[in-house]
DNA sequence: AATGGATACAACCGCAACGAA
DNA sequence: TTTCGTTGCGGTTGTATCCAT
């Protein structure tokens, strides 16, 4: 078919976003709300691709997203649901509502394969040649026979599917206690039970989202963008008391010039580090304060420093802005509702037998059997 | 202080799924 | 039914940062 690409290769800008893009891109979706990516670069006139705007939006910009710092929960939840459902990111991380992912699977590429694998291989080393009893990163099966891992293998997929139809039965829904975003916000709980769309993308965001949403929607988003500018700041500072790079430059030059058009124009981010370089630690915090000043000017939202905070919780969010994650993050198909599953994962009152089966889930056999 | 390996994370790429015409 | 455009997803890569030597 010689399908085109999504964007030609050459005029499209690659690498790392510059504050000055990621404004634009925020301001863009803050009037016409995400979508339509195709359409972003065009109207923004941003020199990226449409795939790349998106993403760019869906695991960084997005409101409401948490980064960093997997809590023991998280963390427990990762696993669980990657013996359950394999590599399937975007279905784990519809249970992490705060997570994108892109950030799961990072944490697992990058932490958590490699925990979970030593920590198999202590079993292993403990228990001599005994099967490690963990989830699955190792040929366990190999070493039962064919006929136990079988059964065993039965057993996890009866497991899975007893969960399964308990969880899919709307009445049986019921708040787990320890439910992880125990933010007040039951619109959030709401979004997470609903029955999804599943698999079929979301509906279009100009049906539900008007034209004249409020910008509250996008603080979050916003506060994203400024802790980023914020650390972004702090790294400019190091790297000049170093070395400078030209990137840099150019993003400092471009960041002041968003300042100069729509924020007040009062010592610029860029001038005031250029011009002090003996002076890095200060100009941090001014610099994080006249970039917030910017950005309650650009966005119309206070509270910057609440951007300091490590992690940004999702009980700050605006039921407006839990709309959007749950645009950005469609339910999948016929997924558990999210406590459900948590009960179901974490319930003490399991037994242990059936604890332990499920986390001897092996992944790759038994991903494909939902 | 310099250096090289390890780690973390943002971003890219290619493919598949889906919906509209 | 087929074709084509758009979006979503998972694997992979590139790079900045950390840390031990």
């Amino acid at each position: 078919m010689g399908r085109p690409p999504c964007c030609d290769k050459e005029g499209v800008k690659k690498g790392p976003w510059t504050p000055e893009e990621d404004i634009i891109l925020v301001s863009y979706i803050q009037e016409h709300g995400p979508g339509n990516w195709r359409a972003v670069p065009t109207n923004t006139g941003l020199l990226r691709c449409s795939k790349s705007c998106r993403l760019r939006w869906t695991n960084y910009l997005r409101p409401g997203i948490k980064r960093g710092n997997f809590t023991d929960h998280e963390e427990k939840m990762i696993i669980h649901l990657q013996a359950l459902l394999g590599n399937r990111w975007a279905a784990i991380a519809s249970y992490l509502p705060q997570r994108t992912d892109n950030d799961i699977k990072n944490y697992w590429n990058t932490y958590l394969k490699k925990k979970l694998n030593k920590q198999a291989q202590l079993q292993t080393d403990l228990d001599g040649h005994d099967q490690p009893r963990d989830h699955g990163f190792s040929s366990s099966h190999h070493s039962m026979s064919r006929g136990q891992w079988e059964r065993r293998l039965q057993t996890d997929i009866r497991m899975a599917k007893q969960a399964l139809s308990e969880a899919l039965s709307p009445d049986k829904y019921s708040k787990s206690p320890d439910d992880i975003h125990h933010d007040n916000d039951d619109d959030q709980d709401l979004m997470m039970i609903k029955p999804s769309s599943s698999t079929g993308p979301c509906p279009k965001p100009e049906a539900r989202t008007s034209s004249s949403s409020s910008t509250s929607i996008y603080a979050s988003s916003t506060e994203n963008i400024a802790r980023l500018l914020k650390s972004w700041m702090r790294n400019n500072s190091s790297k000049r008391s170093g070395k400078s790079s030209s990137s840099t430059l150019t993003q400092s030059t471009s960041l002041s010039n968003v300042g100069n058009d729509s924020a007040s124009s009062e010592g610029t981010p860029s001038t005031t580090t250029a011009n002090n370089k003996n002076n890095s630690k200060n100009n941090n915090n001014n610099n994080g304060i006249d970039l917030s000043e910017a950005f309650e000017s650009l966005f119309g939202f206070e509270s910057f420093e609440s951007s300091n905070n490590s992690e940004f919780s999702q009980s700050n969010m605006s039921p407006e802005a839990s709309l959007f994650q749950d645009e950005s993050k469609p339910d999948l198909g016929g997924q558990l509702p999210f406590s459900l599953l948590e009960k179901w994962l974490f319930d003490e009152s399991i037994s242990t037998q059936g604890k332990e089966q499920l986390s001897d889930m092996i992944l790759d056999e038994n991903a494909n059997f939902f």
